[in-house]
DNA sequence: TGCTATGCCGATATGATCTATCGGCTTTAG
DNA sequence: CTAAAGCCGATAGATCATATCGGCATAGCA
């Protein structure tokens, strides 16, 4: 399961993608919008910052906006920043690879392989599903 | 990330399925093999009892049995046990639905078909690996 | 120049979950 | 009838998830 804070963070994205015009949008409007609580969503936006996927506007009349073209912003990017690596084990992790702690020895183990194909599999689709795609995607009625 | 209490459930069910003999197995050995603390184990293997992927023997020369063909038991099942769903949000879980939290409505959210596709890439992976396969799997050297 | 809107940031709180451990009860083979 | 084994409820400590608070830093604007 994702947690509430990679929904809140997808969700922001969404709203600033569809948000338009080019002047930065306050974190109590995005807010507002995802449905989020306003200041943990001001930690998530900072993480995300951080790694590039937004940028912010300080002082008055200052706000949030996208860091690069949201057709460059995958979901996958968007999880790895606050939920961690999409592996179901640290070994068969890409971005946080460490040995698992009850590992006796990787190379023998019964698991790896299975989990290594559950972690691409996963990864494909999240890499290539973008904020541009999924903010483009809205109701038919 | 799968929890600790899942990997210590799948190394089990592998040490059973390799384990030769109709003669039950105890705990014990199996938390030595697979490496994984008795009493804790102890747990998993009751929660693994009641839904029907081991069975046990009480009182003496007691212990425990795969409760099905190995070739039955799939990596999803014991995940669904030992971790509950697979899928990324409760909205998209075929074992567990439920509406997300923070969902303001489920037929407009712009998360929910990436996430679905996402589920059931896992999904496919762990539903066709099998604990006999995985037992199967031993070291090439 | 200084007021005020706004993001930045560290500390704290609360509850849930994970990872066990303990001790006693129940069952059953011999 | 006793010893070996699983059954089961309680508890405990650590970590994580989900926030909330209060004050600092920055920048537009009068």
């Amino acid at each position: 399961m994702l947690s509430q804070k990679a929904r809140y963070a997808l969700h922001s994205l969404i709203v600033l993608a569809r948000h338009d015009g080019d002047e930065p949008m306050l974190i109590a409007d995005i807010a507002d919008e995802a449905n989020a609580p306003r200041k943990f969503l001001e930690q998530i936006l900072l993480e995300m910052k951080k790694r590039g996927i937004v940028r912010s506007q300080r002082g008055r009349q200052g706000g949030y906006l996208l860091g690069r073209d949201p057709k460059d912003i995958t979901f996958a990017d968007v999880i790895r920043v606050t939920d961690g690596p999409l592996a179901l084990a640290p070994c068969v992790s890409v971005t946080a690879y460490h040995k698992c702690d009850d590992c006796i020895d990787e190379k023998v183990c019964a698991l790896r392989r299975v989990l290594l194909q559950a972690r691409d599999a996963t990864a494909e689709v999240l890499e290539r599903s973008t904020i541009a795609a999924a903010a483009a995607n809205r109701r038919k009625r």
